[in-house]
DNA sequence: TTTTTATTTGTAATGATTACAATTTTATTA
DNA sequence: TAATAAAATTGTAATCATTACAAATAAAAA
């Protein structure tokens, strides 16, 4: 586990390499996605700072969130219907989303290595995998309930 | 081709065979999506019909829509940052975007083989796969800009 | 410390989607 | 076919995530 100082200076290195201002929010966004890797949305992430940072405002939030994803520190998520989220891992990886509880699961898959056929002559940027369904916990609870 | 009749008669019975009442605009939306295979916005739909179709409302394009996806009849695609976009195909496959013309592409995966062993004690309703880039037409088009 | 430049903030605007009640249409029954 | 019941359509207003914008504040440079 990262102590309180040296997390505060990995937080800031990963600004400074990517030429990005320092500024009181953007460390606390970062620090905040950083912490909790539960691809967390706007409303989230406003709530999860709000007594830290009485002023703090979304538009801050949404700001923040478009620079972190033009250096690369962020991806969003469009799994959801109407609120985006957003996700601190930048490798390739899929996600699933489950219906009962929302939540949403990390899973490794290689999508770089499938060769589409139909997309020869095509420039790939970004490959994205969404599945959904019932995670183990809900059904489990489930299986509980109908007893 | 199928001829103007015998595809009212299809449309009409797609709707039959799920037991869903016909009416007027669902079988106008269902035509168009089924003849316009452009994974069309509900703005689409709407400037589409409405010479056809003078009093029809944005309301009942959605609620339509609605109706024929809980019927299975169509899916919604949400590879779009603000505006979902439906699609009448409804077996397995990928969809690309193109970040210059903004066109999606089908393309053909199988990705119910695809084996995730993260996803072990998960249940799988749905498999999304949305990849993202420049198409050959504007790869082309750029390349004639840039002599 | 002063100056310049960029960020933050609150408010208002935008735009897709949904809620709702009155009207119209479709299906059913006599 | 006509009358009735049930469901769909429509226009308007509400909702809610996101963006635009300008004034106030903070960070970096001189």
């Amino acid at each position: 586990m990262r102590g309180m100082k040296a997390n505060l200076e990995y937080i800031t290195n990963k600004l400074k390499n990517k030429n990005i201002r320092l500024s009181h929010q953007r460390l606390k966004v970062l620090e905040y996605m950083d912490q909790h890797r539960i691809h967390p949305t706007v409303e989230q992430i406003y709530h999860g700072l709000r007594d830290e940072i009485p002023t703090l405002s979304k538009t801050t939030i949404y700001n923040t969130l478009k620079t972190l994803m033009e250096a690369g520190l962020v991806k969003s998520i469009a799994i959801d219907d109407n609120e985006t989220r957003y996700d601190i891992r930048t490798d390739s990886h899929g996600h699933f989303k489950c219906l009962t509880c929302e939540n949403i699961y990390d899973f490794e898959v290689n999508m770089d290595s499938i060769k589409i056929e139909d997309l020869n002559g095509f420039r790939i940027y970004a490959r994205d995998m969404y599945f959904s369904g019932i995670c183990p916990k809900c059904i489990e609870q489930k299986r509980e309930t109908d007893n």
